[in-house]
DNA sequence: TGCGCTTGGTTACATCTGAAACTTTCTTGC
DNA sequence: GCAAGAAAGTTTCAGATGTAACCAAGCGCA
């Protein structure tokens, strides 16, 4: 690539950026490009192997380590909207995969678990992700993963602290 | 949040990876979801702001730091479809935001530059867009944020890599 | 020159997505 | 208890997005 001299150097003032807009170098591109290409590969995977969009991957991958949930709670623990919570289980359920219980507690929502059908694709689909996060950072250190998943939560969260602030001005 | 023990500690094989499935703590979901935020945070601003969608956004920050361009070269620079671009450009067009000019070299293709209407918005929205990067990245040392793009850089060309790799196979 | 192939750009269509309105059930304050 | 408001879930609708088909202009090779 082309050479990007001073990049480094000290900035004017505590913003810690530069001065001009190259899109190529513009942090919000970079990872929305980055996600995008990521997913992507995920999704079609998915979809190719199970049948499955990444909505519905992602109900599947909560519920396999905790169940059951309301689809409540699923859009908490999947940062989805309730509609497309409510589609992803829709199909799931068609499909057998998901089982739909009443809530004792709660006659409006109801408690969503895998079947045993449900359990039994879990059982691939699990390790498959697994593997594909191995291989997109294959020869990366550990510890340095971490450090960059830091850096993912970190940046969310000032973008919805950030997001709130101008919400409610 | 919660306990996470043993996280880094040694892996059984190469992969650097968990051997469970947690969505919150896998990769490609904390990327797609930190983008997303990210994404949304900046096109609010950008549509409240300039009534400019993310590509729109995308070909002015280009075309701002060099043009003419045609579109099949935006397609390039932004990574694109060019049905994407296409209806980008047609929008800032009917704005007048965008000059299209006829291309000697090629008659298929136009040269696309901004008017000069369009060079007084770019000057407006290219400060805008240094001063979200800033607030995002904001108590981050310069270097870090480097270390982190090269990160997502590399992660996209993984990701794409593998992306060939399933398709030709 | 001319026939086939490629490429820039456009259109059509099918899909996905989210905001808003709506229904039902629950909660709260009186 | 019972109205009023909130919350879970569903449906509807409009806008965004991408794939595939399409058109027109160039390229290449005989």
């Amino acid at each position: 690539m082309s050479s990007r001299p001073f990049i480094l150097s000290p900035t004017p003032a505590s913003l810690g950026a530069q001065h001009r807009l190259r899109l190529d170098d513009y942090l919000p591109y970079r990872l929305s490009v980055a996600a995008n290409a990521v997913s992507q590969l995920i999704a079609r995977a998915y979809v190719d192997r199970f049948g499955l969009t990444v909505p519905q991957w992602r109900l599947m991958a909560v519920l396999g380590e905790d169940s059951p949930l309301t689809q409540q709670a699923l859009c908490g623990r999947t940062v989805m909207d309730k509609v497309t919570v409510m589609r992803a289980a829709r199909g799931l359920l068609q499909r057998r995969l998901l089982r739909r219980q009443p809530n004792s507690a709660d006659g409006r929502s109801h408690r969503l678990s895998l079947t045993v059908t449900g359990e039994r694709m879990y059982a691939e689909v699990a390790p498959l992700a697994l593997k594909y996060e191995a291989m997109l950072v294959a020869g990366i250190e550990p510890l340095e993963v971490r450090r960059f998943e830091q850096w993912l939560r970190r940046l969310q969260q000032a973008a919805v602290a950030l997001s709130d602030a101008g919400a409610t001005r």
